[in-house]
RNA sequence: AGGCACGUAGCUCAGCUGGUUAGAGCGCUUGCUUCACACGCAAGAGGUCCCCGGUUCGAAUCCGGGCGUGCCUACCA
């Protein structure tokens, strides 16, 4: 390549740049996919599908950018690289976004109507229009598909090197036809069933949630102190938070051990207020430091409630309905026993269409104003609520607080299989390593089944149906099952084999499950999805278990946990070999970003502020699993990087082109100076270190070691040879110089390639561009230590450390007479041992040059030099300004 | 309440399989227009390595106990 075909910019533009190699790369195919090569070399990603209903947040960017740096690496490592994107839109934070948006709500009763099309901006949007489930899936799927236009947009512009053509949605057909297939293999394996069971229910979204999903929240409440009558004579005192559950309860529970309750066993309590008489029963549960050391069990104030009565055998109460409010169910019949019914209905009726929080307010009053007995002996609400702060459990999306409500739900067996599970989790890598630890934590705290059913809209159907029976009620004992060639289906349009669609809700005829599946039953298999397990084993096989899960830590008790599982439940095996944990981008007080706080900085916004390779310069100086301070510095540093790398580059070239030498032909048994030699042992080094941080996904410290190297290359392996790569008589020396200066400018650009893909990719096109996998720096090979094998060692292993500290003091001596580093020297002295002159002997002509000193003006005395110093330096300098020569030689 | 991590220069972070005088970048101070780069270069100031014990010839590093921060989990009558 002559210098005729090159057209260098005098500056680097990064966005000019950046727009043009992003269309190449399309255009090139650089990123594809080969699905003919082996699994043995190809590097497979499970890359996250992120939510598409809300904005992307700058750690997406930051721990997508970290991930696409690990690929970069083992592109150069000559892999075939399998990284697909996905995005994740079905699910309630969907379906809320489309409400809001769109200024609707579904209302499954509603036939479809096929001329209706959304609008974000009608008028009347704050009035909610209800229409149609069938409608209302259009539209979530009309703003999904535009969400992610917007997301692939910002992963363009990022540089991700992420194969568009291995797109998938999770609410696509070929993802519901994998979630059915996971779904219906589960059914074949006995780890789901259907039951009607107390689960955790958010009220405002009426539907079912999974542990997983449950978060605490702090928030205010009061204890009531309430007595209760024992039977046949006595009485205690429950404290409680929850008054509104009187009607609920089924029995009251003390401590074994507890003396001042061990009388009342196997003795009956009239609840206040409706007057039920419930046991009094011992249980391990209660604990007689807290409160009262006596408790009310409720139909369902909490987990320990459900899991006693689970154990007690006794029949629910359910007085919360699934609208949050209360339901009046009639006392005097069972399972509401009373001993006054007209009191208990009277007291229900008050009650009644309450929501949870008015019922309180409500019984309170009641308590306060009545007797907990008919003799009127005994007060019920012995004193004034205390005002406390408790942690409650809440959807994480949720604005109430759950409640436990018996519904018909399929669950998937987690409790039998825990050790199982466990033994899976120690098989995969985490990086970093105590990230394990909490997956462990999680497992071993989990107490649920997992709930898969949600009663919404937007997801993916069970592929499920119930027989009718003649008196018009579906069998849920008897589910017809869709057949694996069917799907995806919908049972709610779809028909069961054997059945015809006038049969549908009919006795004797069959319905669909109204149901769909959480969220994570569908992004539980993404390394499924890609691979497309059950649908073609053979490309299943060539990707199966993959390489790398990267995500962040807050979800590995949900997306990696269920993926765990379910390739576990599948084939018995662990879905990737690794799993790459990324930390947190947290604000200046090192709390945790969110729009609540108001400290978000939008993702666009920072990609508009900063190149793409400054961005991901910020992204690829963190560690993974470390919470990193958002730092706007970092973006400059990124940015004069790649300044200095463009620069750097620029001046290697003017080089080969004004000596009419070819960078692709490089000759690197020219390399024979000493310090020539020397720099190349250096960067031995730090190509092994580099490559060996990149294998362990360390790309953060290969970074730093490539970093570190690259800018004492410039700042002083390219002074010190400078005057030797102008000469016009040291051929020999100036050969060598240039060989190296070739060589190293090629490994900075390779190494720092999967950092800054742009910058490095533009110099590429200029320097080293080829043919075949050279036609870019990102397919062309990762350094290594073998190209220079024949390169020898540098004979005296200080020599470079010696030529740094010579010159350094040279230049300090410069500085501290506030002289310009090309003035004239006049002598140099150094003093120090045999050793050291041996070690500077040999790269001496380069710092003397570089020092610009006299002919003949240094001196060197054998002795001592100050402790860590190899010798002790005088310098003279020239008392005017004396014009450099050009030619050192 | 338990677990996991973190606490090093004004700031952001390395170092922590124990070993001369604890590092980098930014910021700050002082110079230098130098033939790749002033988005540069050189030099400089700046640290009780959170605290208290212990092990050791030697501790930022290992052990014990605190304190502080973040996250996870549990309890939550």
């Amino acid at each position: 390549m002559g210098s005729a075909s090159r057209a260098i910019p005098l500056k680097y533009s990064a966005a000019e740049a950046e727009a043009k190699w992003r269309a190449v790369w399309d255009e090139n195919g650089l990123h594809r996919w080969d699905p003919k090569i082996d699994r043995a070399h190809t590097f497979v990603v499970d890359t996250p599908p992120p939510t598409v209903s809300g904005s992307l947040h700058v750690g997406h960017v930051f721990s997508y950018t970290q991930t696409d740096v690990v690929v970069r690496y083992q592109r150069m490592l000559g892999k075939n690289i399998f990284y697909p994107i996905g995005w994740d839109d079905n699910g309630l934070p969907t379906e809320r976004r489309v409400q809001n948006y769109f200024g609707i709500r579904c209302a499954p009763h509603l036939p479809y109507d096929p001329n209706w099309k959304p609008s974000s901006d009608r008028q009347d949007k704050d009035k909610v229009v209800e229409i149609s489930r069938r409608n209302f899936i259009e539209a979530c799927a009309i703003l999904t598909a535009e969400d992610e236009k917007a997301f692939e947009k910002l992963w363009r512009t990022v540089g991700l090197s992420v194969d568009w053509s291995l797109q998938y949605a999770t609410i696509d057909k070929h993802c519901q036809r994998i979630s059915q297939l996971s779904f219906l293999d589960l059914v074949a394996k006995g780890e789901v069933y259907n039951t009607v069971a107390p689960t955790m229910w958010d009220v405002d979204f009426r539907s079912a949630i999974s542990q997983a999903e449950v978060e605490d929240r702090e928030i205010g409440g009061h204890f009531h102190d309430i007595s209760f009558e024992v039977e046949g004579g006595g009485d205690f005192t429950i404290a409680t938070t929850r008054p509104e559950l009187l009607p609920a309860c089924i029995a009251v529970v003390a401590h074994p051990d507890d003396a001042r309750y061990q009388k009342f066993f196997g003795k009956r309590a009239y609840t206040p207020l409706f007057e039920a008489p419930v046991p009094i029963v011992a249980a391990e549960h209660a604990d007689p430091e807290k409160g009262s050391g006596i408790l009310m069990v409720c139909t369902f104030g909490d987990i320990m409630d459900v899991q006693w009565w689970r154990k007690s055998g006794l029949p629910a109460r359910q007085v919360i309905g699934l609208d949050g409010r209360i339901v009046a169910p009639v006392f005097g019949n069972a399972p509401f026993d009373s001993r006054n019914p007209a009191r208990a209905n009277s007291n229900m009726q008050l009650l009644a269409g309450l929501t949870v929080k008015q019922a309180q307010k409500k019984i309170v009053e009641l308590l306060a104003h009545e007797n907990s007995s008919a003799d009127g002996k005994h007060k019920a609400l012995l004193a004034d609520p205390k005002p406390i702060m408790h942690p409650v459990k809440f959807y994480e999306k949720g604005d109430r607080p759950l409640e436990f409500i018996p519904t018909r739900q399929w669950f998937q067996k987690i409790l039998d299989h825990k050790e199982a599970l466990l033994a899976q989790g120690r098989k995969v890598e985490w990086h970093p390593a105590f990230m394990q630890t909490r997956y462990e934590h999680w497992v071993q705290g989990l107490n649920q089944d997992w709930c898969l059913s949600r009663q919404r809209y937007f997801g993916v159907p069970f592929p499920v149906w119930y027989p009718i029976d003649k008196s018009g009620a579906p069998d849920y004992g008897h589910p017809l099952y869709a057949d694996k060639a069917q799907l995806p289906i919908d049972p709610l349009t779809d028909c069961p084999t054997g059945y015809s669609t006038e049969q549908r809700d009919k006795p004797g005829g069959f319905t669909g499950d109204p149901d769909v599946m959480d969220t994570w039953a569908t992004s539980c298999v993404t390394p499924q999805i890609a691979s497309h397990w059950q649908l073609d084993p053979a490309r299943h096989h060539g990707l199966f278990p993959m390489d790398v899960r990267p995500q962040a830590h807050d979800i590995i008790r949900t997306w990696a946990f269920y993926t765990i599982v379910r390739a576990w439940n599948h084939e018995g095996q662990i879905p990737w070999k690794n799993a790459l944990i990324s930390g947190f981008i947290v604000d200046k007080d090192r709390k945790k970003m969110s729009k609540s706080k108001g400290n978000v900085t939008t993702p666009e916004g920072l990609l508009t502020e900063h190149s793409a390779d400054a961005v991901r310069y910020w992204a690829s100086r963190a560690r993974l699993g470390v919470d990193t301070a958002f730092d706007k510095k970092l973006f400059e540093i990124g940015n004069k990087l790649c300044t200095k790398l463009f620069n750097a580059a620029k001046f290697v070239v003017g080089h080969f082109d004004r000596t009419n030498l070819d960078l692709n032909k490089l000759d690197l048994a020219a390399i024979c100076e000493p310090l020539d030699l020397a720099l190349v042992e250096k960067l031995r080094t730090v190509i092994s270190e580099a490559t060996r941080n990149f294998d362990r996904f360390d790309y953060a410290v290969a970074l730093q070691g490539t970093e570190d190297a690259f800018w004492n290359f410039c700042d002083h392996y390219l002074e010190l040879i400078k005057v030797r790569a102008y000469s016009e008589s040291d051929s020999t020396g100036r050969a060598s110089a240039l060989a190296t200066l070739g060589w190293s400018i090629r490994t900075f650009i390779k190494l720092f390639a999967p950092v800054v893909p742009f910058v490095t990719e533009e110099i590429w096109s200029w320097t080293f561009a080829g043919e075949g996998r050279d036609c870019s720096v990102h397919t062309s090979s990762w350094p290594t230590i073998e190209e220079v094998e024949n390169v020898e060692r540098p004979a005296n292993a200080k020599a470079f450390d010696a030529a740094l500290e010579l010159t350094g003091k040279i230049r300090g001596a410069k500085t501290a007479a506030q002289k310009s580093l090309r003035w004239e020297v006049k002598s140099v002295t150094a003093t120090g041992s045999s050793e050291a002159e041996e070690a500077l002997r040999t790269v001496l002509a380069d710092v003397l040059s570089a020092g610009n000193v006299v002919q003949g003006g240094f001196k060197f005395v054998r002795g001592e030099a100050e402790p860590g110093q190899m010798f002790n330096v005088s310098v003279i300098l020239a008392e005017q300004w004396v014009a450099p020569a050009r030619d050192a030689s």
